[in-house]
DNA sequence: GTCCCGATGTATCGGCCCGATACATCGCAA
DNA sequence: TTGCGATGTATCGGGCCGATACATCGGGAC
């Protein structure tokens, strides 16, 4: 899931580690407060000897409010590691669904063509309401056996859940809404053994999502 | 976070693996949808060594459902346990207060005290402030770095936070009004050497929680 | 009758990710 | 000039996860 999103981040510019924590820290705040160093850097190695990004010293010169000479390594990311990205982001597995990676998933839905991002927000509703029903089913079953404290923290679950699942409901809206993407709302998951076209960027998401409203 | 749980869960009763298993995911159900045996086996071993439970060979005859001799592991609680889980209900380090520590934490407060209860709160209350404001600070200075979907992200993050801090204060003057626990709302973290006297069980939360409007 | 399937049950393995820790430099203010 | 907070790279032990393997039991399909 890190994977996603540190190439996405170095798909719009080259960056050192540190200031890559700090982007994803931004971009990815709702999901994790900030990533470990003890993840980032591992997980960048990989990355690296994978072949999807490079790793080089920074040109000094370049860099206006730091002239020192120190070892700042700069990430790239490679021609392999764009078709990666684009592959990891319209594939979609189960942990596609649970709150992290919906989550990464999500922020980089102005690179996702619509098909992919209704798939997505389908497949995420459908994960919610498990867990809704789930609730409920304890909720109203097993309320006997469980404690005020364990019941309260259940109830306020379920409140989060309904929430999420009525969210996800707007924004599937009005996805089909920007136009109705060939097939009805029947069958949804397409096998898709192909990603679609990928045309390189800054091409899908013609407009933004609004489904909130405003609150004073 | 998960050693809290199942000395927790162990308390109550005795239980095989399985069995422990099904319990957490219905306790924790909001936390995480069921452990892995992955986590739950290394961890039993790793309470066993400790000396925190035991393990021991069911008798078969005392199990209706199950008539065979099969290995059924039976695992059960010790004094240590007993203590030890006392020491973790009562101490609250940084990971307290995060997802899942405050939802493992909460979900045993009829073992609390009062003045754990409302110090875990409190703390919780604050780390759900911080990522407020920072979610806040995203919205209002970095918007226009960010496309629309990453924004309506934090948006609903931001909604959430903001839900969670109200829910919180409920519960916080709930627990207040019960009676007010001598100290004044001023100073709430007292260096506490020593956990509350801890009688042995089921003294603590005289009044349930119900800070939840019931929604129809 | 028997055969298979889903629930019950125990256990390990590789891998991701975290917090703690160590170390070094830069700009700035006391 | 001293020292502190921000910047910056990196490792280590350990918790937790998903995948996997293996075994038994009760009951319904055939």
């Amino acid at each position: 899931m890190l994977e996603l999103a540190i190439l996405g981040l170095l798909q719009e510019t080259p960056m050192h580690g540190y200031e890559l924590r700090k982007e994803l820290a931004t971009k990815l705040g709702t999901i994790r407060a900030a990533i470990s160093y003890g993840t980032l850097y591992p997980t960048l190695k990989r990355l690296r000897t994978a072949g999807w990004i490079t790793e080089s010293e920074s040109d000094p010169t370049m860099i206006p409010p730091m002239t020192s000479k120190r070892g700042r390594v700069v990430y790239k990311i490679t021609a392999d590691g764009k078709e990666r990205f684009a592959d990891l982001l319209a594939q979609a597995g189960p942990e596609t669904y649970d709150d992290a990676g919906f989550g990464v998933h999500f922020a980089f839905f102005s690179r996702t063509d619509r098909a992919t991002r209704l798939r997505i927000l389908e497949g995420r509703r459908r994960r919610v309401e498990e867990r809704r029903e789930g609730l409920r089913d304890v909720l109203s079953r097993a309320a006997g056996r469980l404690d005020a404290y364990t019941l309260e923290l259940q109830r306020h679950g379920l409140d989060a859940a309904e929430r999420e699942v009525r969210w996800l409901e707007e924004l599937i809206t009005n996805e089909r809404s920007g136009r109705a993407p060939a097939g009805t709302a029947g069958e949804l998951d397409i096998p898709s053994a192909e990603p679609p076209p990928q045309r390189t960027a800054g091409d899908a998401s013609p407009e933004p999502p609004r489904p909130h409203q405003d609150r004073p």
